[in-house]
DNA sequence: TCGCTCGGGTTTGGATCCATAATTTAGTGC
DNA sequence: GCACTAAATTATGGATCCAAACCCGAGCGA
């Protein structure tokens, strides 16, 4: 995650893009296993880079990575995710303010796009990515690499449980979720950074209280 | 830094071990590259196990890899370490509040054994390995590996700024360390959460405050 | 029938060799 | 003498082969 990449993407880079696309869309799925050698003949490649791409996808939190055991995608329980979203609620405000400054004119066109598509209404799928790339460009121009890579890990490994939950739920709620957004988007057009944070901060909060009402999604 | 180590730990395990030892120590200083070959002749294998040692430890926050250039200490300035001290501030009360109520009876008479050594007065290094070993064994029983991970990430890339600053100051201003260490671990003995998370938060800050009083600490 | 042990097969871990990219140095022309 | 170029050196990235650990099932015995 913290390479800057030269210019040529490395073939363990390479594979590590694919795995995390086969990830986060949910194509593998938590509990699976990774085997070393399958990846690699479906990528055309030698194991060594599988290797590389799959300590990784360790470091971005998508992988656990056990000793002569291999690796799979982590199941994660009720508890741990609930941790993971109060982590969101803490580091996610430090990133926005960061980063809010230096946004651009381009950035707001994108942001507002991205929103006018959320509420012109798309599927599950369509869903997460957009709402994805809406926060994680709000936060794009925090300077602090550490500080972005740890909201990214912090999506990457609740994205499954969030699919999960729009699953379930449909889009009866989007409503809130649009209203947080527009609320979120003028502050940080005023460059309100007490506004901002707030509503972020009540935005995700609010995410983690239903996710926690249900479930029967962290049984597997 | 997420494995969980079978029982015999493999090669990258120990070599990635033995260069956090010496990155940890200062041995290895901030700009200083990691030449694989060297490594691997230095601790006797070949250079396979030093790449994955290199990429666990940039998963650790340890080092930053740039493809076909290899790997380095990173240079981290001013405003990057705020940043992470802000984040230590945000982190750290969660993983505290999480591990209190599973602090064990042992931990607490570590705890004040440490204490007890470090008011007794040690050297540099002692301090910054005692110092360590006391706060992250507050944080130990916190149940989500995420966390205990994104602690410990910090506390790993901050390591060479916290020793420079301490060699600068010296012992001077040591009873406030001490002091906030003391009201700490009595808010914890207390399992009073409030308490333990005001004490914690203002120990991170004051260190926060003056470190950032010496910008010499990072001209480089 | 249940549990234990001892295989065979599968999968990961490590070593060596080769390819490729970056860097440095020597050379050449102006 | 300086700047640009090209070749040699150096270091990283990748492929193949071999070794070691783990998993699963068959067979044996209580």
């Amino acid at each position: 995650m913290s390479e800057v990449s030269g210019q040529e993407p490395a073939a363990s880079e390479r594979i590590a893009a694919i795995l995390r696309d086969e990830i986060l869309s949910g194509k593998i799925a938590p509990g699976q296993r990774i085997l070393q050698e399958e990846v690699a003949e479906r990528l055309g490649s030698s194991r060594l880079p599988v290797r590389e791409a799959i300590r990784i996808l360790d470091a971005d939190g998508l992988l656990e990575v056990e000793a002569n055991k291999g690796a799979r995608v982590p199941y994660l329980d009720i508890n741990q995710v609930e941790v993971l979203y109060r982590m969101r609620e803490r580091l996610e405000p430090l990133a926005l303010i960061e980063s809010m400054p230096a946004l651009t004119e381009a950035d707001f066109e994108r942001l507002d796009e991205i929103q006018v598509r959320i509420e012109a209404g798309v599927d599950v799928q369509a869903f997460l990515e957009l709402d994805r790339e809406f926060h994680l460009l709000t936060y794009s121009h925090c300077p602090t690499e550490q500080l972005r890579d740890s909201v990214t890990r912090l999506w990457n490994s609740t994205s499954h449980y969030r699919r999960a939950f729009m699953e379930i739920t449909g889009a009866r709620r989007m409503w809130i979720v649009n209203a947080e957004h527009r609320l979120l988007l003028e502050a940080l057009a005023r460059q309100d950074s007490q506004d901002a944070e707030r509503y972020l901060v009540g935005h995700i909060q609010r995410t983690r209280k239903e996710l926690s009402q249900h479930p029967e999604i962290f049984t597997h």
